[in-house]
DNA sequence: CGACGGGACGC
DNA sequence: CGACGGGACGC
């Protein structure tokens, strides 16, 4: 029958803005099977599946529009990489771009998650957390302030982990916070787009938080922690999702540097294409859990927010026993997890590989280094975790060990060179690295 | 009649 | 790879 609510008229179909979704399906979905698979995250207004003039078939192409952005964002989180039929590929969902825009790129995650917000001038980061923790997981707050005298201008950023959330909290604040979402930061910074520019690097430092232990169940400041949707499911099985699409040994480059990593695997369809999702397995509770904390909405690519988490591996978890045991597993984690049985044999892999890789040109600083160490035993329990991340491109494996090993008492040195991810580890807390601000603001540390 | 909107980040 | 239809109010 035909479908009155599938009319959209033109001026409702960027209001509110971010309310309408770009589906790529199979050709065999239609409006119905949409209109039914989406309309338990909102009020859809209408739906349009892009059809060839003369045959009439569907070209793959469909539009949802929601009544709010908050249901589009929902539904393009919890749709994106579903089958909505049996057989079919799994499709793609993006918030769709304006229609006075003109431009065909994607709507990235980066453009979503952010809102910039009028605050009292007397609200501290702290405040603002606070206010705004409500809507969804806080990645990070910002006020701005004057650069010389430090006082607030009245303004903020919160960034979330989900677009769904950004959402949320503006729908829902208070009017006086008169929030939007933030335009991105690289917009506004001149015409330098380099790669190498500074402006590039803001979406390499502090995805993963900057505190090594700030995660987890006893750490009230980690917000981190799992959201209202992914429920408190904890598992050894990891999904992640990402928009971009990566490759299987990217993903696995990057979530090998946690260790107990026993299975990667690239989610593919029927054509071989990929899919944007993969299954992780470790051979334990901590080493996921710990994955998901650190990774979930770390950008990788740059700009490319990665969505991780749990997923059933088949095992009860369910009981008041079992979240008991949870909760143990991820206060004791960080004199657990790193003492995986594949540690020693990656090292190897790694000393062995990055030596007879490509040559780079040598890199200088002049950051003046604390004095000589000696070298922790290689099976020291490693009580503190760094992830380094470069960029362009990752420093040659002697480079760090000038670095880091002779600085420090590390231990270990692993490295993700496809994923310009390095960790290194330590079996104490190194506070000497702590206080050197240059080394961490040149390599970005995270 | 009757109270809104602009503002923008850092190496 | 994957980006924008069809139909035409009612004073």
């Amino acid at each position: 029958m035909e479908d009155y609510s599938s009319k959209q008229s033109v001026e409702n179909l960027d209001n509110p803005p971010n309310s309408r979704l770009f589906l790529v399906t199979s050709r065999s979905v239609s409006d119905d099977v949409i209109r039914e698979k989406f309309s338990v995250f909102g009020e859809v207004q209408g739906v349009w599946v892009v059809k060839d003039k003369q045959t009439k078939e569907s070209k793959g192409i469909s539009y949802v529009k929601f009544a709010k952005s908050s249901e589009a964002c929902t539904a393009m989180e919890d749709m994106h990489g579903k089958c909505l039929l049996d057989g079919t590929k799994p499709i793609k969902v993006f918030i769709a771009q304006s229609r006075s825009s003109g431009r065909h790129r994607d709507v990235e995650d980066e453009e979503l998650t952010r809102i910039f917000i009028k605050i009292p001038k007397t609200f501290t980061e702290e405040d603002l957390k606070d206010t705004f923790k409500e809507y969804g997981d806080i990645e990070y707050c910002v006020i701005i302030k004057n650069k010389t005298t430090g006082e607030s201008k009245g303004l903020g950023y919160v960034r979330y982990h989900k677009p769904s959330q950004a959402a949320i909290a503006i729908e829902n604040c208070d009017r006086a916070y008169r929030a939007v979402l933030a335009e991105p930061r690289s917009k506004n910074s001149s015409a330098d787009n380099d790669y190498h520019s500074s402006g590039r690097a803001e979406h390499m430092s502090s995805d993963l938080g900057m505190n090594p232990y700030s995660f987890g169940v006893s750490d009230p400041g980690s917000y981190a922690v799992t959201d209202y949707r992914s429920s408190d499911l904890i598992t050894r099985c990891l999904m992640v999702s990402s928009r971009a699409s990566v490759t299987q040994e990217q993903i696995y480059g990057l979530f090998d540097l946690i260790p107990g990593m026993d299975y990667c695997e690239m989610q593919r369809d029927h054509c071989g294409l990929n899919k944007g999702h993969a299954v992780i397995r470790y051979n334990n509770l901590g080493s996921a859990l710990y994955a998901k904390e650190k990774l979930n909405g770390f950008e990788y690519p740059p700009g490319n927010r990665l969505i991780v988490a749990h997923i059933e591996d088949g095992e009860d978890r369910t009981s008041p026993v079992g979240k008991m045991a949870m909760q143990l597993v991820a206060a004791q984690m960080m004199s657990m997890v790193w003492n995986g049985p594949t540690t020693s044999q990656q090292l190897m892999k790694m000393s062995t590989g990055y030596r007879t890789a490509s040559p780079m040109p040598r890199v200088q600083t002049d950051v003046s280094l604390p004095s000589l160490k000696n070298l922790a035993p290689p099976d020291s329990r490693v009580k503190e975790r760094l992830f380094v991340v470069f960029s362009p491109a990752p420093l040659p494996m002697d480079v760090l060990e000038d670095v880091f090993w002779t600085t420090t008492k590390c231990t270990q040195l692993r490295s993700g060179f496809r994923t310009s991810l390095n960790v290194l580890e330590w079996p104490s807390q190194s506070t000497e690295l702590n206080a050197n601000e240059h080394l961490w603001r040149d390599l970005k540390i995270a």
